[in-house]
DNA sequence: GTCTATAAGGGGATAGAC
DNA sequence: GTCTATCCCCTTATAGAC
């Protein structure tokens, strides 16, 4: 039934240890067969190629992706969010994977600074000892904005900026409101 | 006053250029300076190394940031979120280059299949016409809970999903509250 | 299934001529 | 300032013995 040996799952299970410390671009085959405790040939005995391993850690996240997306109706509010958070959350780790730690981030040391800067900014804006659902919140509030500054950039920035700060301030909620 | 060259301000350009086009990573010096139409060691006349050609790109970016965020008071609201934006903005191609395009996402090609997952949720959510204002919403709601995951990823599951998806709704504002 | 050995190629980086 | 030529290292990948 071609169930998969004992030794390629662990060949996969030590590749994800090693995606998420460092990410998929900066770990080799051979930092892999070393962890293992066996060579780099071995693991071409169970997967043709480098490609084919991160492939098989990352396609199930794809499908299931795309079909999340395929299999929803429209009008669901509320309850598309809590499915599409569910779905990301179970793959939190594969998303790390992919998104946390690229190499020049990790070059120039900004993989730290990046967190660091949106935890002080957390801090000016929500005190020193914000409940975990505000961090949270603010998390969406600045990660959101991120995203907005890429994905927009063909619009005029006004129009993004003003839709971007009302949604991080809605999101941040009560909290986020201290201005006059 | 050593005022760089021309060169070097063009080899500047070429790597920003392909930076964008296809992430730090992917890009290679030689690359760079077959765009350019000149050879590699020429840039190591004017760049040491490959790190010091990206460092003279993102250093400046890095430096901004943490001077804001070393230079703001607490309590500020809304005007801090304002200026976050403003400065984030005018640094998005920065931003992109290291964000948009690591190379797993690449060899993948789950770059644009991302982006086209988050258009098609919004699609969703928002309707097919949605107004800008509308749509930027939902990208500070949708890449703002994809940062919670990875961010508090040691928290409760329960307690993330609650206060994420209340933030991306807030964020969203009327046009989210579909539901009954 | 796993090993040793090695090919084949690309990357960053340097030497030295022009 | 830019070139040709080259070095060195690390990577993916393969051949063939055990």
């Amino acid at each position: 039934m071609a169930r998969p040996s004992d030794t390629k799952i662990r060949i996969q299970a030590t590749a994800r240890e090693l995606f998420l410390e460092q990410g998929v671009q900066n770990t080799s085959l051979k930092q892999i067969s070393d962890r293992l405790g066996i060579t780099k040939p071995a693991l071409y005995y169970h997967f043709s190629s480098r490609e084919e391993l991160v492939r098989s850690i990352l396609q199930p996240v794809v499908a299931e992706l795309e079909a999340f997306v395929a299999g929803r109706e429209p009008g669901e509010g509320r309850r598309l969010l809590e499915d599409y958070f569910d779905l990301i959350w179970h793959y939190r780790e594969e998303i790390a994977m992919v998104l946390h730690a690229p190499t020049v981030l990790v070059e120039l040391d900004l993989v730290d600074r990046m967190w660091l800067w949106r935890k002080e900014l957390t801090t000016l804006l929500l005190g020193p000892a914000p409940s975990d659902a505000a961090r949270i919140r603010a998390t969406v509030a600045f990660g959101g904005m991120s995203d907005c500054v890429v994905e927009h950039a063909d619009l005029p920035r006004d129009v993004v900026k003003a839709a971007a700060v009302d949604a991080a301030l809605a999101a941040l909620g009560p909290l986020g409101r201290t201005d006059p």
